[in-house]
RNA sequence: AGGCACGUAGCUCAGUGGGAGAGCACUUCCCUGACACGGAAGGGGUCGGCGGUUCAAUCCCGCCCGUGCCUACCA
């Protein structure tokens, strides 16, 4: 199909149309049988609810032109799609759509609930992944997988068991973060901590037989009511004599024993803390080792339970208000000071986490992240960029037990069955009716769920087919380069690396390139509740995907954070649109040509022609070498400026020259030229620009078949070789041209006046050079006559510019205001002045000329000699100026 | 409390052991036959502060100030 260019880069018809010949033609499908080298990534599943952000259209921008890249490369590239059932956050949803019906799960019950979720996903989940498709996401999409698919299912399950049976697998009773709202424990990494301006309640406990009190300090005063202990520092010489003596607990007149206990630090507070074992971390551990009675005092929605006495049903909250306002009316409330202190919150409803006592199954993970930590070690897989290395260990040196139960529905349910007549577990693959251990039937199934987080970490094999030993494991596994934002390093790439080295004694991925994050354009992270979320989907319909692609790529190597503008964005857009209005210069001037192949060889090339070839060669190099180190801001702007500042500016202008003139082997060798070079551009462009670069690539001239650009194969070298003293003699005349346009502007010449110019060269050799090129003197800098040669004659009065070995002589007849080449000439002098003294001051200095190496010595001095000539020219310049005056 | 970053032009940010860069914004001129989402020419920075290493430091090292983020059980 041929395609023609309309005035202004249309992207929203352009983008619809491609997008489904791609998807429809197959273009994306990997084949596991190719011969060719194999290219894999696993796309960071989004989960089912999600609707695209911003975090996403820069992981999966940044993904597709590693992919496209890569395909064009050679390489037989698989990109693995699919979504995460994302256990909570989905239940969530659903919880709430019943809610809106007055409803909830229970009154549903389990399957009926489960049924209603599945009928969720099937209707509106998922909407994420036809929004990834409008970037252009170019993923094997008959490949989707879910993570509760059948066969991920399968993987989750046969993990499981195999952990278990190595011992890996255990249940234990204690202390875990519950969200009372979400009804489910929650591993330490799924809680958020978040600085809240609060109180420190200080509370008078009265001692057992005396009328002293102890003074106590907490930020949640309701958790009094189970206390089991006060604690003193052994060494606290104000409290060592009531160490052994007991407290009347008030409210609840229970006595509490003092204890001694080093955690306790004398200089806090009043030096005395009192202990709940069953509701703080610190304390559990304290009543562990001091045998302390463990008393729970909440329910699972966060209410005081039947061991809170008289606040029995309260909720947490009003049980703290009136806590506090109970021991205010006994006298036993010390004061009340401001405090802020760090609150966790479950990551998904932000509400106030408890510690809460609890049966729950654990992931002994210390082996499994030793052999994580020695893949990293042996760099079987690296880091991009390296400094996350560090933080990866961090965390696995630290690393504890996983809880990967969690109390809801929406998940992969544990393979467990406990029986009730002899009390043990069964864990098996298959569902069992029979006890392994008495032979019972009175089972039953743990109704606990694993973590979301469990199946993700299977990713990278369970969607290739394990644990069946698929022909696409052994083609693709270990994926080459897994691209994510460091927030989900622990959650996910820390896991998989666990899982990886475990099941497939292979790490999951060669590679993992580490983002940023995406924030507005305050830094500020966007958020519903701050109204500064900016919709991906927005920018594509405002400015089209290829220009936001190449805003991301642009931003992709800042720190940690890219604050997205939509300046920026409109800036890229101009690009596009720059690139489709040089594509529609040469396609009018390409009308009468047909490409061939080795057309490059034996033609008249000029001098303009071989300077973009060389460009071109310098650029092809340069954007392979970035994009292989994950440089994406690299790739983008090496690519702008060669598009733009190179092409565009220079060698467009350049070419009219050649192309309108009545030479036909010159015209014919421009256009061979503008051809193949916007052709090798356009594949350059294409992994960041897929859509504008293939609309462009079916108008060219030529068959093109119905190839899309994507299998067309990336640059990488010089389209010819070039000849680098006429490459030289090119940057020569374009200084020329520069300096020539340089006093027209300083002195207002009008665009539109044509001027005479004398160049009055030092060489032979630069006399050549401008020969050469002076039909684009004429033309770019707007000059009528033209006089070079080596001590040409020289106009009285002109004004006087230096380009290397040239003097540019414009003659002041031609020129408007002599006051204006006065303050032109100081303006230069000034600034050459600064570079000579500079360098004399440097050359000047012996212990520089001792120890500098030669080629920087040799440099300076030639920079000097330059400077001072310069210099020269210009102040005999400005003398014949003055005289003037 | 520990860890990791960051501090470069008005703004947002690249960058390198050898004379400071981009985009946007700004100034002047131009609707020149691809493009005003454009063209040409300009202005603008003691590269956070103080020391050290070096012939040479914006870049390497130390300290300080400021700003983010991550991890952590101080009631």
């Amino acid at each position: 199909m041929k395609t023609e260019l309309s005035k202004g880069y249309e992207p929203e018809q352009v983008e619809k149309k491609w997008f489904d010949v791609w998807e429809n033609r197959g273009d994306f499908h990997a084949d596991e049988n190719s011969p060719k080298p194999h290219y894999s990534i696993v796309i960071p599943p989004p989960n089912v609810t999600g609707v695209l952000h911003m975090g996403h259209a820069l992981n999966n921008t940044l993904q597709d032109i590693l992919c496209r890249w890569k395909r064009m490369s050679g390489y037989e590239v698989l990109w693995m799609p699919g979504t995460d059932h994302a256990g909570i956050a989905t239940q969530n949803v659903v919880e709430k759509q019943l809610a809106a019906e007055n409803k909830d799960r229970h009154e549903l019950g389990r399957e009926a609930f489960i049924d209603r979720v599945w009928k969720w996903r099937e209707e509106s989940g998922g909407q994420i992944i036809n929004q990834l498709k409008r970037l252009g996401a170019s993923c094997d999409w008959e490949r989707e997988r879910f993570t509760m698919d059948e066969g991920l299912s399968k993987a989750v399950r046969e993990v499981f068991v195999s952990l278990y049976d190595e011992g890996l697998i255990y249940r234990d009773n204690r202390l875990i973060n519950w969200c009372p709202r979400c009804h489910t424990a929650l591993s330490d990494l799924e809680v958020e901590h978040d600085d809240k301006r609060g109180n420190l309640w200080h509370l008078r406990y009265p001692v057992q037989g005396t009328d002293e009190y102890i003074i106590v300090a907490t930020t949640r005063p309701e958790t009094m009511l189970g206390d089991t202990a006060v604690a003193v520092h052994p060494e606290d010489e104000r409290y060592k004599n009531l160490i052994g003596k007991s407290i009347l607990l008030p409210l609840m007149d229970r006595e509490i024993p003092i204890i001694a206990d080093e955690y306790v630090d004398m200089e806090f507070g009043s030096g005395a803390v009192k202990i709940t074992p069953a509701h703080d971390f610190n304390d559990f551990e304290i009543g562990k080792r001091h045998n302390l009675e463990f008393i729970n005092v909440l329910d699972e929605s966060g209410m005081i339970n039947d061991n809170g006495g008289s606040y029995a049903g309260m909720d947490r909250n009003a049980a703290r208000t009136k806590v506090v306002a109970d021991l205010k009316s006994l006298d036993m409330l010390e004061k009340i000071d401001d405090y802020t202190n760090a609150v966790g919150e479950c990551y998904r409803c932000r509400t106030t986490i408890e510690p809460y006592m609890s049966k729950q199954w654990y992931v002994a993970v210390k082996s499994l992240a030793a052999e994580a930590i020695r893949a990293v070690e042996s760099g079987e897989t690296r880091i991009v960029p390296q400094q996350w290395e560090k933080t990866y260990y961090e965390w696995m040196y630290n690393i504890q037990d996983w809880c990967v139960s969690r109390q809801i529905w929406w998940g992969h349910r544990i393979p467990a069955w406990f029986c009730d007549d002899c009390g043990k577990i069964t864990v098996s693959r298959e569902d069992v009716s029979v006890c392994k251990h008495c032979e019972s039937t009175n089972l039953r199934q743990e109704t606990d769920v694993l973590d979301t987080w469990f199946s993700s970490a299977l990713w990278p094999f369970s969607t290739m087919g394990w644990p069946e030993q698929s022909k696409t494991l052994e083609k693709f596994y270990p994926t080459s380069c897994l691209v994510t934002g460091f927030d989900i390093l622990f959650f996910w790439v820390a896991r998989m690396m666990m899982m990886g080295t475990k099941f497939m004694k292979n790490v999951p991925f060669k590679e993992v390139y580490i983002h940023a994050l995406v924030r507005d354009a305050h830094g500020q992270k966007m958020s519903k509740s701050k109204g500064n979320v900016i919709d991906p989907l927005t920018i594509v319909d405002e400015y089209g995907a290829d220009a936001f692609r190449y805003t991301l790529c642009a931003f992709a190597a800042m720190g940690r954070d890219i604050k997205l503008s939509t300046e920026r964005i409109g800036g890229y857009r101009n690009f596009v649109n720059k690139l489709w209005n040089a594509s529609r210069f040469a396609l009018m001037n390409l009308e009468d040509f047909v490409p061939a192949e080795n057309s490059l060889i034996s033609l008249p090339l000029s001098q303009a022609d071989q300077w973009i070839l060389n460009r071109y060669a310098v650029a092809a190099e340069e954007v392979n070498k970035a994009l292989a180190d994950y440089k994406f801001n690299d790739a983008a702007s090496i690519l702008y400026s060669f598009t733009w500042h190179e092409f565009c500016d220079w060698y467009i202008e350049l070419s009219k020259e050649n192309l309108y003139g009545d030479n036909a082997p010159v015209r014919k060798a421009t256009q061979t030229v503008l051809f193949t070079v916007l052709e090798g551009l356009l594949r350059m462009l294409h992994p960041i620009l897929p859509f504008v670069t293939e609309e462009i690539w079916h108008a060219l001239p030529g068959e093109r078949g119905a190839d899309s650009i994507m299998k067309m194969t990336y640059p990488t070298t010089a389209l010819i070789e070039t000849d680098e003293n006429v490459v030289a003699d090119m940057e020569r005349v374009m200084d020329v041209i520069r300096a020539i346009r340089n006093v027209r502007g300083e002195l207002d010449v009008p665009p539109g006046k044509k001027i005479k110019v004398v160049l009055d060269c030092k060489s032979d050799s630069a006399v050549q050079s401008i020969q050469a090129g002076q039909a684009y003197i004429h033309s770019l800098a707007r000059v009528e006559d033209l006089v070079v040669g080596v001590a040409v004659e020289r106009p009285k009065q002109a004004s006087t510019q230096v380009a290397g070995e040239v003097e540019v002589l414009i003659p002041l007849a031609d020129l408007i205001n002599v006051a204006e080449e006065e303050a032109r000439l100081n303006k230069e002098i000034e600034k050459v002045q600064k570079d000579v003294s500079f360098f004399e001051k440097k050359l000047s200095n012996e212990k520089f000329v001792a120890n500098a190496p030669p080629q920087v010595l040799d440099k300076d001095r030639a920079k000097l000699t330059a400077a001072t000539e310069k210099r020269e020219i210009l102040q005999q310049s400005l003398k014949k100026i003055l005289t003037l005056k």
